[in-house]
DNA sequence: TCTGGGGTCCTAGGACCC
DNA sequence: TCTGGGGTCCTAGGACCC
């Protein structure tokens, strides 16, 4: 017996979460993002619905591109605290309909089947529907073609001008396996797989590996010496479609904490950055302690007017949940950056003790 | 149009020890 | 005097993801 693995992906997230509680806005482009305030500067758009997409307006784009772009658009303030609810919502919906849930962020999940993957994707569809809500499901032998599916799911489901592809495509479901791996990923770039980005892509291009197809022919000991003993063989499975095929049910025990805050205008006195360098500490200090977890380690991150990105971090000499010691270490290590240039951006990480003794 | 915030994991180099 | 090889800890940086 076949064991499916499917993701279940919400479709545009915050924005459909918004539409349950303001009908009125259903079908408009509504942009979702910083404090629905366009003309605020330094904050970007979280999420776009279609219709706003449509305009060209994508998540990650400056508010105020995302105006001049849609100038009719309705901005909306990013309300996490409601998001999440939602999010439980639907995780415990995805529980009920399909047992076992692998939650991987706030609006997408794996679930297995060992029977009928598409009457199981029809019936998750049909569960996320009452709730006001709708996703796209890929189905994969393992997670990610499963990932990748919801992608064409999504590509085939939505837009009606899209040709219809014949293997495996049913509005809003796909299925993606070894089967239809070479045809439909074959000749796609390398970053479209879960786990290449921009930059593996860039170099897989300088060593001629271009599409799926190449990284499949490629050597292994060849990408391994370019890319490290592990990332190597790992790019090489995936460009062949293999992956984890096991749900990971118990909720993640965090390994770090962090807070980082993009400032509306650069700071350049040494004394403020130490101010806000300490309420930052303080305040992610604060969650660790509401968490019961102790840290380990603090990292202080400095990015500069231009976005020039740079972290130090010292070990505590004993794990501590001592907010002074804390926030102290934190300064300590602000006070090893030459603040000699205008501040955009400060964050403070802290790593924390394993669960398990 | 200048580029958010919160995460995870991997790699590499130096220090230090045997 | 012209120099080993491994293991582990620590820090910095890179890359990816939602």
């Amino acid at each position: 017996m076949p064991r499916w693995l499917l993701h279940v992906d919400l479709d545009q997230f915050q924005a459909a979460v918004e539409f349950r509680r303001r009908p009125e806005l259903r079908g408009q482009p509504v942009i979702v993002g910083g404090e629905g305030d366009p003309s605020q500067p330094r904050k970007v758009v979280t999420c776009a619905s279609y219709p706003a997409r449509a305009f060209g307006v994508r998540a990650g784009m400056p508010l105020k591109a995302a105006q001049r772009k849609c100038p009719d658009g309705v901005f909306l303030p990013l309300d996490m605290a409601t998001y999440e609810a939602a999010s439980e919502e639907i995780m415990a919906t995805l529980a009920r309909v399909a047992g076992a849930v692998e939650v991987w962020g706030m609006d997408e999940a794996f679930v297995a089947s060992d029977s009928d993957p598409w009457q199981l994707a029809a019936e998750i569809r049909s569960a996320v529907t009452e709730l006001g809500l709708t996703c796209s499901v890929g189905i994969g032998d393992n997670k990610l073609t499963a990932k990748l599916a919801t992608g064409f799911a999504k590509s085939t489901g939505k837009t009606s001008a899209e040709p219809e592809h014949d293997a495996g495509a049913a509005g809003g479901i796909f299925q993606l396996t070894a089967a239809n791996w070479t045809e439909l990923m074959g000749h796609r770039p390398t970053d479209a797989l879960w786990g290449v980005g921009a930059r593996i892509a860039k170099r897989l291009a300088e060593l001629d590996i271009a599409t799926v197809a190449d990284l499949m022919a490629a050597d292994r000991q060849r990408l391994a010496a370019e890319f490290g003993p592990n990332t190597g063989p790992y790019l090489w499975v995936l460009g062949h479609g293999k992956g984890d095929t096991e749900l990971t049910t118990t909720p993640r025990i965090p390994v770090g904490r962090s807070k980082s805050e993009t400032f509306p205008h650069d700071l350049t006195d040494p004394e403020e950055i130490r101010r806000e360098v300490a309420r930052i500490a303080t305040e992610v200090a604060e969650e660790m302690l509401a968490h019961n977890r102790v840290s380990t380690r603090v990292s202080v991150t400095v990015r500069t007017k231009t976005f020039y990105t740079r972290s130090k971090q010292r070990k505590l000499p004993q794990p501590t949940s001592d907010i002074a010691t804390i926030v102290d270490t934190a300064l300590a290590v602000i006070d090893r950056f030459d603040l000699d240039r205008p501040v955009r951006l400060l964050g403070v990480r802290l790593e924390l003790l394993p669960l398990d003794e």
